[in-house]
DNA sequence: CTGAAAGCGCTTACAG
DNA sequence: CTGAAAGCGCTTACAG
């Protein structure tokens, strides 16, 4: 039915060790058989078939890339991202949810993926330690993108979560504000106390006093958020400036502000971390720690093909720098929208 | 070094056919032998390979979802929803973005893709009629979310534009609004024009005339709903209320409104269409036309998978249903946020 | 219920 | 520069 390479050599008049090889160009085929076997495979509109080189060859010429879950607001600029790089090199894409699965299951799952794709890229440290270090015996090429249990020597590829957040409240020191409140994370992710390291540094070096009543626990979203304003706006006096550890956060923290008839950034500033699309769009905009998810992505899988092509020793991870993007909660004025945002 | 059929099939002492039969569960293998070699799978840790597989059964378990352009507001949920509906079946997903490729190369990448995948999913409407006819013509297993030539007969999965438009309009007339303005979509989409239909519709219906004046050209973009709004403020009186065809040009002239000093809803009521997760967040929040992206994957790989099993007939379009989600630039009055959203 | 064997469509030493 | 041939790890008639 379909064109093999029997069916491409034998319109060519070569063997199918010279079909292969011009598919390939993995050795030298001089012009004139070149030129007859590609006119036979056009003629045939002949198809490589990828199962039988990736048995073959023993390589998928693909890359897995595995969420917890597939959701947030972060996973689509990084696969975004993933995508790019992985098609710059021929690469071809695998998404894997691991959403509702049992654990069990999971490492089932990992496994199956192991041989449909060359390399693995872990998102949002969804395996457990002995998964990991499962996956790192049988030798699978692999990138954690996110927080790595810190006696493994994995690969992974970070945002720069302490200086992006000192930045930020550097940013609000300048200001002038000086009573500055924290919003932090669940102490269980390193992110989270990496985000706060950031906070205290800032204050450290601008010889502010740090207060531990001014920093107050939430869970990564904007209902957690909600509620810790809420406890930050009971203190006497209020702070005069938050920074809370991701953008839903903040903006959960925003609508308390407005509930309590206060304003952002009059009564209170306001700084946010991650810049997810919709910090753009907050009443102020939110200014807010970059994160480059695109970026990530792209590194991620450039990270990966390495690993997969020179079999390198491993174990370093990678610091991606943030960017403070200021906008009006922190009280700068900002150019509005019309000016940017074509297309 | 990784364990093959043959390691499995010799520790067990059958067979490497057995050891097939107990993996598919494609014949009967009696009580002790299937134990026996689960057992052996077990101590082995084995992992059948996908690509021997995919030679051996002509089939990988897998489908691609390719994407005009990875990007948008779209297409996250559109993800989620594909592979949710893929795990299901145990079957994994390829996303392909055809980026900036040339149409030469794209039509190459396709025919990779189908010997990789047992399906595509086509998003977005990328691919040119002679591409699609090509694909029909070999036999792919096919369906496109969007817009389809309409001389073609593929099988695609459409949102409700006309009724959702028209639900939308219905809505704003119900408020009182009568010079109701309309910003709509290119006019060479489709979907652009369906939507318009459902405004006119609706007007017909509640026995408004319609005004040519009122209707405005966006490019589905938020500067080119600013400029849009911004040609319907010039008009007198200034229109009432606005039914934007996408939340992202709803959200330009939500921000044209602000800047010429006048308020929604009680200069200019808004509501748009798309339901993207900004609409939640915009000041004040978006009333609009939900479409329900996670479906419409779910619907698309489902669908997909009926036609790779059963080789059923082809050409049906299924539209999925919209619904009206009411917040508050229409003029009405919700809930704020806190009640909801939380984790 | 189980096995021997052919075949899926490639890649890649090995010769020449 | 080119070809003959083995082998990649499975599935699946075909026998029994």
């Amino acid at each position: 039915m379909r064109p093999t390479i029997y069916t491409v050599a034998e319109r060519a008049g070569v063997s199918i060790a010279t079909v292969s090889r011009v598919l390939n160009g993995t050795a030298r085929v001089s012009d004139r058989t070149q030129a007859k076997v590609r006119r036979a495979m056009d003629e045939l509109d002949y198809q490589p078939n990828a199962s039988a080189r990736g048995l073959a060859a023993n390589a998928t010429s693909t890359i897995a890339l595995v969420f917890p879950k597939l959701s947030g607001p972060f996973y689509s600029e990084l696969i975004r991202g993933a995508e790019i790089a992985a098609s710059e090199s021929d690469y071809h894409l695998l998404i894997y949810g691991a959403s509702g699965k049992a654990l069990g299951q999971d490492s089932q799952t990992l496994g199956m993926l192991t041989t449909k794709a060359d390399g693995l890229i872990l998102a949002g440290s969804i395996v457990s330690h002995c998964y990991l270090q499962d996956l790192q015996r049988r030798d699978v090429a692999l990138v954690v993108l996110g927080e790595v249990p810190s006696d493994t020597s994995v690969d992974c590829i970070q945002p720069d979560n302490v200086g992006g957040a000192e930045e930020a409240v550097t940013h609000l020191i300048q200001h002038g504000y000086r009573r500055i409140a924290m919003i932090r994370g669940p102490a269980s992710r390193t992110h989270a106390s990496d985000r706060e390291r950031g906070y205290r540094k800032a204050l450290a070096v601008q010889g502010l006093p740090h207060r531990t009543e001014l920093v107050v626990a939430g869970a990564f979203s904007e209902a957690s958020g909600y509620a810790a304003m809420g406890r930050l706006l009971e203190l006497e006096p209020i702070p005069d400036a938050v920074f809370a550890a991701s953008d839903q956060m903040a903006i959960g923290a925003m609508a308390a502000v407005h509930d309590a008839r206060l304003r952002v950034p009059e009564d209170v500033a306001l700084v946010g971390f991650d810049d997810i699309e919709t910090a753009q769009y907050t009443q102020p905009p939110l200014t807010t720690v970059h994160q480059d998810m695109l970026g990530q992505g792209q590194l991620a899988v450039r990270h990966l093909l390495d690993r997969i092509n020179r079999a390198e020793p491993s174990g370093e991870t990678k610091i991606l720098p943030t960017t403070l993007v200021i906008r009006r909660s922190c009280g700068c004025a900002d150019e509005g929208f019309k000016a940017g945002n074509s297309a």
